[in-house]
DNA sequence: CGCGGAATTGATGTGCATCAACTCGGGTGG
DNA sequence: CCACCCGAGTTGATGCACATCAATTCCGCG
């Protein structure tokens, strides 16, 4: 069973290094022995459980983090004591790039149902960037891709009502369930509606009752966590703001 | 007055170099010959004038801009066909990072006023970052905070109402004067009421209604485009939602 | 089995968008 | 220099999407 347990670790290593190959460097194409040297700095992801912390806000930053299995919210509180959740992160995804400018951790990361999580120490991920440049592009693209992100979500929350917000975030989580594998129509919502009304700018009744309006409507199917999508092209023409007489919106010199 | 051409393209190169100073590198320390070795890769500021693009949405992406002086705003075109603004680029602050991950400007970019604009090509940018440390350090700091302002700004949009979104905009306009030396309490808007409604997911009307009610409140003094903020704790008081009985937002779990 | 938080559903209230009318100021041309 | 125009801004009246309040059901868990 020592045997057992050599073979167990290193299966997650290897999970470990899929994961932050496709994160970190899929795209580039890293040599091997970088990659390899990418790899060593990788600490193996540990089991954490619902509820867990990655970090809280105000900690010092020391590492980032990527999601191999399960999810993670982060979120930051604001000044009136409330607190707006600023993303669901899944497997593939990464977490802590906005502590980098500070040192310090402006938001928590919160474990939302068991999950597997590796952490990359980014003094060490630093250095390694120094000397790999490939790798370094990958770290600006992916810096990048999260102020993409943001972007899209200011879009969300600054123009679009509430069906178009609802709909665009299941899409957002089927597309990005496909990217791993997963189906993009099938899958199980590891929030609860209040967090994602927390997340959208909605109230947990007018979730609630979105709910219950796609599935009327055939969009979708949900029992309880569980959700099926049924009509993926209907639900991205909601986004667009299909239904409902648009309030064509003037245009800005 | 060829001398006096001298002077005068002279007296640009040090302006930009200041600027890129600021902007990439005076919290770092940079060795005197690195920061001659970045300043020699930027590109001399020419003026622009109201309505020239940087850039706009789909063109291939090649160079960072930093403004120097004057101010310019980013937006983008939602899926329904009107757009959203993405920010106000003030003096000191840099335009294009969110770019960088696709090769492809995402957004456009549009000069609000006679505005001088410092050119950094990317590519140059990242060469030099592969060999100065503190440089890659300060790049990623740089993308990183770009992150969390748009962490702010999602704040904002998601759980804030329309007086406390103003409020913060024009705090946050005053506090970035601060920064670059100028008056904290007495400036000039260059954008029109529109365009802050539409940054900040309101109608342009809310927007002028609201400046009367800070008037009448003795909270700023409003001369068309002309803004000087009077009471600048009870605006600080206002983005926490001082005013008005707080509903307070139950927590998600 | 029974407690408690999560989710749903319905009734009501309100903040802000929308519509509409008017004013202001700045630029243009006679 | 004034008359005109036109877009930007203001102000008021109205409507609606969504928040809020309230009551009930549902489900997980001890």
């Amino acid at each position: 069973m020592s045997q057992q347990k050599v073979i167990s670790l290193e299966t997650i290593r290897v999970a470990c290094k899929n994961c932050t190959l496709s994160s970190l460097c899929l795209p580039m194409g890293l040599a091997q022995e970088d990659v390899e040297r990418l790899d060593d700095i990788v600490k193996r992801a540990r089991p954490l459980h619902r509820g867990d912390f990655l970090f809280r806000e105000g900690e010092r930053f020391r590492s980032i983090y990527v999601v191999k299995t399960g999810s993670v919210k982060t979120f930051a509180p604001s000044p009136e004591g409330n607190e707006q959740i600023l993303g669901f992160h899944l497997p593939g995804e990464i977490i802590g790039l906005d502590a980098i400018d500070k040192s310090i951790h402006a938001c928590s990361a919160k474990v939302l149902e068991t999950s597997a999580i590796c952490e990359i120490p980014f003094a060490r991920l630093e250095e390694l960037t120094a000397s790999i440049a490939s790798l370094q592009h990958q770290i600006y693209r992916l810096l990048s891709k999260e102020i993409g992100q943001d972007t899209q979500m200011l879009l969300l929350l600054g123009k679009k009502n509430a069906e178009e917000r609802l709909a665009a975030f299941l899409l957002s989580l089927s597309q990005r369930f496909h990217k791993r594998g997963l189906s993009p129509s099938d899958f199980y919502l590891s929030m609860s509606r209040h967090e994602i009304g927390n997340y959208l700018g909605l109230a947990v009744e007018t979730v609630s009752r979105l709910f219950t309006r796609f599935q009327e409507d055939g969009l979708m199917d949900v029992d309880r966590k569980h959700i099926q999508l049924l009509d993926l092209p209907a639900l991205e023409a909601l986004v667009c703001g299909s239904a409902h007489y648009r309030r064509q919106q003037r245009q800005p010199g």
